[in-house]
RNA sequence: GGGGGCGUAGUUCAGUUGGUUAGAACGCCUGCCUGUCACGCAGGAGGUCGCGGGUUCGAGCCCGUCGCUCCCGCCA
């Protein structure tokens, strides 16, 4: 038989009660964590959002309560009527630990079935059965904590963009598909047989808009969505910081963001401050091989290609350029350990892993027969190894236009030995603005250049000549903010003349008629008038993560999908009735249908 | 679209070159226990080995498929 809640009314939270409380009466309410039952004497711990107390049941003092007590099992909600003692013997482990709650009466208020896994910060279940039971996953104190914090995270941001002039404006979710960059989530229109509306990917036209609105400052924490293949650090719906603002100065952008961060992290215990470092994209690429480099630790890369005479460049089938490093302390590294990073290294596309081991009898080379003693010295200074560290240079099996590809492959190698030889300073919170990305691409699948960035992108004054006769040295007003490895976010200063807007569109090879059809309003828009203007969109759900110290997105979102793009809790996507299909005038292609 | 890992009790996992009745821990159920806090002790229940197929005297182990997961592609 359960219990009604009735009139009976909370007191205190859980995990709040202390030592102060002492000798007064409490009421409790929530789950039962655990059951101690020594017999005459039974232990109840009951837990809420702020934490556990223990609950004594006396079956002498109070035989009705404790009768009551035998019947609750894990997860059973409950409402405690009793009174607060100093404990004898306190548990540092509990925030309420100096106290316990002498229960005088127990309301059993639900019932539940025994849950999966345990409700405790240690989780030891399968992903698959944490999104299943997302209920229960959350109900452990972890997600509580890392869901309060993104909450304490977004008020500051709020918080910190208003008291910098900034309006926050709602653009619709409901918006035109522009099928450039990331897939669009399409939403058919029932008025409008087969057409259909699309999921913001970015709120970028309209902030743009609103700049030709004169708003001057907007931001807004907003959803975004593309249909693109998840990882641990990316989901189809996500959370941006958008901002634009008005004749400002790549300065004043980095400016505001800085504030931002630094509240941001604030709040999050992380002490930080601005101005973050600058660096140039060609020197980030060509010094950690990534355009978002971690800058906790250094074994930076150093290219090595003259270190290999045209013999041997034949002979190991060398294109390009060879990058490599000095990993510190590893020359002791076995031949196993070299044939995993070898085998790494082909993953990642690379034609072949080259080592230097600096020993203190001399150096020995897995290449040495090839390149000539000489050359091993070379490699070695190069990098600046010290005894005891082991050079790795690798060269890449394809060249891509306009970029190191051997670099990005010595980067990659980079992260896994900064990892695994315990070079990464977790302590430390490494901001980074990297700027000066070139304006286009190369892109294998369409064998063309394409835009970088989106293309509202500005254009490097002195550069603008470049867009039709070499694009490929064409920079851009871009910029990125990365954090400790990760991007949290890019925005650049837009293009405000409807004049190069309409000639980067005809550089990116979009003809007269789809560039009136895709881009006509936003073009006229353009020409009433568009003061200049820039900003830039923070993913919340990364920097949440960073702060809260987790690697999964999952840890700060509460409803999250799997990597296969699946809710297993709520089990979506689904099929539809066919009635509702008809009423938006879509037909499901036989082989394509799904059961259920 | 491609590659790696994992699918066995409610959960997390072990299970030898294919070998007899598929195990452990935790959880769950019953009993005992007045100071436990990962309570303890004794006993018990619980399995279509994801699904399908083939080979074999014999399949958890072979093949296929599906699912989860990590990565590459992709994410202007």
């Amino acid at each position: 038989m359960l219990d009604f809640l009735g009139n009976l009314k909370r007191t205190d939270y859980c995990g709040e009660l202390s030592a102060k409380h002492d000798g007064r009466d409490a009421i409790v309410m929530g789950w039962v964590a655990r059951r101690r039952d020594l017999g005459n004497l039974l232990f109840l711990d009951i837990r809420d959002r702020t934490g556990i107390v223990q609950v004594v049941f006396n079956k002498e003092t109070q035989p009705a309560a404790h009768a009551r007590a035998e019947q609750a099992r894990s997860e059973f909600v409950v409402a405690v009527e009793g009174k607060v003692i100093k404990r004898q013997k306190a548990n540092p482990e509990l925030a309420s630990g100096e106290v316990e709650l002498v229960a005088t009466k127990l309301h059993i208020l639900n019932n539940a079935k025994t849950p999966p896994f345990p409700i405790e910060d240690e989780i030891n279940a399968a992903e698959e059965t944490r999104l299943r039971f997302r209920y229960l996953d959350l109900r452990r104190p972890k997600p509580h904590r890392n869901l309060a914090l993104r909450h304490k995270i977004i008020l500051e941001m709020r918080k910190a963009m208003d008291e910098m002039g900034f309006i926050e404006v709602e653009t619709p979710m409901l918006t035109r598909s522009t099928p450039e960059g990331a897939r669009d989530f399409l939403v058919p229109s029932r008025v409008h047989h087969g057409q259909f509306y699309a999921l913001p990917q970015s709120p970028q036209i309209f902030k743009q808009i609103l700049m030709i609105a004169g708003l001057d400052k907007y931001f807004q924490i907003v959803k975004c969505f593309r249909d693109e293949d998840l990882r641990a650090d990316r989901q189809l719906e996500f959370t941006q910081l958008d901002l634009e603002m008005s004749f400002p100065r790549q300065e004043d952008i980095f400016h505001v963001i800085e504030n931002v961060m630094v509240r941001a992290s604030a709040v999050a215990g992380v002490k930080t401050e601005g101005p973050f470092p600058h660096m140039l994209y060609k020197d980030v690429i060509r010094k950690y091989g990534s355009d978002k480099p971690d800058l906790r630790f250094g074994m930076e890369l150093h290219e090595v290609t003259d270190g290999f005479p045209p013999e041997a460049k034949q002979k190991l089938q060398i294109e390009g350029s060879v990058f490599a490093l000095a990993a510190p302390g590893a020359a002791g590294y076995s031949r196993k350990q070299l044939d995993d990073l070898t085998e790494k290294a082909k993953s990642l596309k690379a034609r072949g892993a080259y080592f230097v081991k600096v020993a203190a009898e001399g150096l020995t080379s897995t290449v040495e027969k090839l390149i000539g003693v000489g050359n091993v010295k070379k490699l070695a200074e190069a990098c600046g190894a010290k005894t005891g560290d082991l050079v790795v240079a690798v060269s890449a099996k394809e060249q891509i236009k306009g970029t190191e590809a051997a670099a990005l492959i010595a980067g990659q190698l980079r992260l896994r030995l900064g990892e695994a030889l315990g070079l990464i300073d977790k302590t430390q919170w490494k901001f980074l603005w990297v700027t000066g990305f070139p304006l286009f691409e190369w892109s294998e699948t369409d064998k063309t250049w394409v835009s970088a960035q989106h293309p509202f992108t500005g254009i490097v004054d002195e550069d603008l000549e470049k867009l039709e006769s070499a694009p490929w040295e064409v920079r851009s007003k871009g910029y990125d903010l990365v954090l400790n490895g990760n991007e949290l976010g890019s925005g650049s200063i837009r293009i405000h003349r409807q004049d190069i807007q309409e000639r980067l569109f005809r550089a990116l090879g979009l003809s007269e008629e789809q560039l009136r059809r895709r881009f006509g309003f936003f073009l006229d828009a353009l020409t009433y008038g568009t003061p200049p203007h820039g900003g830039i969109a923070l993913g919340v759900d990364r920097i949440a993560m960073l702060l809260a110290g987790e690697k999964s997105l999952r840890e700060v979102i509460a409803f999250a999908k799997t990597t296969a793009a699946q809710d297993l809790m709520a089990d979506s996507p689904s099929s539809v009735d066919k009635d509702q299909l008809d009423e938006l005038g879509i037909r499901i292609k036989e082989d394509k249908k799904a059961a259920g």
